[in-house]
DNA sequence: TCTCATGGCGATACAGTGTATTGAGCGATA
DNA sequence: TATCGCTCAATACACTGTATCGCCATGAGA
C-alpha cells in the first residue's frame, strides 16, 4: 500500500530464521549461557534471543524457570558417570565424589542450582541410584545413611571451592593473597589480635592444591565410614 | 490557596511517624521478614515499608541489597555460641556442628546465603576462628584441614536437610509419603525397575529422626579424623 | 522573627525480571 | 475458498534494585 518504491523502503529486519525448538535445545542454550556469565545470564528473555527466538516461544517447551533451571541441573547430572560395576565401595564413592567435583568446575552455577527443589530428573535419579549401588550393605538405612554422608560432604566441599574461586576471580588474586586485596579491613581485624589462629591461617598457609585438599576431607569422611562399618 | 474550607479537604496521609533507623534496626527487619517469608520478602521495599520508611531511605545506612544480605548473615554468625573453651577437639567441633545446625533451622534462609560470597563480617570471623581453637594441631594446615572438612560436612548436611524439609512443606506430608505425594511421575520411574536401591530407600526406609541421621554422618567425619591424626 | 542554605528523604524514573493476555498470521480442513 | 485452530510475537503488569531529582524541614545567621 505504501506508495514508496522497494529500493526505498527498508527491508522487514530479515527475521533470522525461526529455528525449530526442543526442550534440549532450550536447555544447552541455558547451560552454555549459564556456562559463559554465570546464572544472571540465563533469563527467558535472553535464553530465547539466543534461539532467535522471542520469550514466550519458550513456554511451550517448558511453564517455569525453575523448571528450566531443574533440566539444567538434571543434564549436568547426566554428565556424571556412574562408578564401574564392580568397584568396591570406597573406590566408587570417590569417583562419584570426584565426577561431581569435577562437574561443578565445569558449570559453577551448579552447586547454587543444588539448595533449592529437590532433584527427581532421571538423571539424577539415576546418579543416587548408582551411588547407592556402590555400598553393598545389607541395611538400606545404613546404605542411605553413608551415601548421605558422602554427598554432604561433597556439596560443601565444592561449594566452598567455588565460593573461594569466585573470590579470588572478583579480586584476581591467590589466597595467599587475599588479605591484601580485601583491604585495610581484613588487616585491622586482624591488627585487633582477637583473630591469631585466623592470622596463622592467612600468612602461615601454605597455598595448597585444591584437589588434595578435598581428598583430604574426603579420606576422613571415607576412614570413618570404614572404621563404623569394619570395612 | 485552595479555597474549599478545611473540612473538605483531606488531611495529608498521616505520615507514619518518621521512625529513626540503624543499621542494626534494618538488619533485624530483614531477618523477621525472612524467618516468615522467606528470602523473596526481602526486597529494599518490603524491608523498609516494615521499618514505616520509604526503600531509598536504606540506602543511607547499607550501600546494596548484597550487603544487607552480608549482614544478615553475620547476625546469624553471631546467634552461634562459641565452644566451652576447654573442650577437647571431639566435642569442641560438635558443639559447633550443632550451633550451625540449630542456627540454620531457626533461620532457613541461612543456608543459602552462604553460597554467595566468603564472610568476613566479625562473626564470622569470630566463628571461624574459635572453630580453630578447638583443634590443637601444631600444623596450621592441618588444623584448617580438619575445621574445613567438618564445616563441608555440616554445610551439606545441613543444606539437604533444609531442602527436604521445604519439600514437605510444599507437599504436606512427611518423607514417607513423599512418593505418593509427587504423583504418578515417581511411581512409573520406580515401575521401570531401573532404581531398585532407590526403591527400597522409599518404601523400606524408616522415618529416622533427622538429628540423628545428622549425628551419624558427623560421626563418620570426625571418626575419620581421629584414625587419620592418631587422637 | 525572618530568611536562607543544607541535607535528608520521598517520589519518580529506568532497566531488568517472570509471566498472563492478546492478537495476528498461517496452515490445514471442510 | 472460507473458516477454524494453532503457534508465536507483541504487549502488558507487577515486581525487583538502584540513580536521580526536588521538596521540605530544620538549623544558622541577621
Amino acid at each position: 500500500m505504501s506508495n514508496e518504491p522497494v529500493w526505498d523502503r527498508p527491508e522487514p529486519p530479515s527475521k533470522p530464521s525461526p529455528t525449530p525448538l526442543s526442550r534440549e535445545l532450550i536447555v544447552n542454550a541455558a547451560i552454555r549461557l549459564a556456562d559463559e556469565g554465570g546464572l544472571d545470564d540465563v533469563s527467558f528473555r535472553k535464553v530465547a534471543a539466543a534461539l532467535n527466538a522471542g520469550p514466550m516461544r519458550l513456554y511451550g517447551y517448558v511453564e517455569t524457570k525453575d523448571e528450566l533451571l531443574d533440566l539444567m541441573v538434571d543434564e549436568v547430572y547426566g554428565e556424571i558417570t556412574p562408578p564401574p560395576a564392580k568397584s568396591d565401595w570406597r573406590s566408587g564413592l570417590k569417583h562419584v565424589a570426584h565426577e561431581m567435583r569435577n562437574a561443578a568446575k565445569r558449570h559453577e552455577w551448579f552447586i547454587d542450582l543444588l539448595s533449592g527443589r529437590p532433584h527427581q530428573g532421571p538423571h539424577s535419579l539415576a546418579h543416587i541410584e548408582s551411588t547407592l549401588a556402590t555400598v553393598r550393605l545389607a541395611d538400606i538405612d545404613q546404605v542411605l545413611g553413608v551415601v548421605s554422608a558422602v554427598m554432604a560432604y561433597v556439596f560443601g566441599a565444592v561449594r566452598s571451592e567455588i565460593t573461594e574461586l569466585r573470590a579470588e576471580r572478583a579480586t584476581g588474586l591467590t589466597e595467599e593473597q587475599w588479605q591484601r586485596a580485601s583491604g585495610p579491613y581484613m588487616e585491622r581485624m586482624l591488627a585487633t589480635g582477637r583473630f591469631p589462629l585466623l592470622g596463622r591461617v592467612m600468612h602461615e598457609s601454605t597455598d595448597r592444591d585444591h584437589a588434595e585438599v578435598f581428598d583430604t576431607g574426603l579420606g576422613y569422611v571415607l576412614d570413618g565410614i570404614a572404621v563404623r562399618h569394619g570395612f
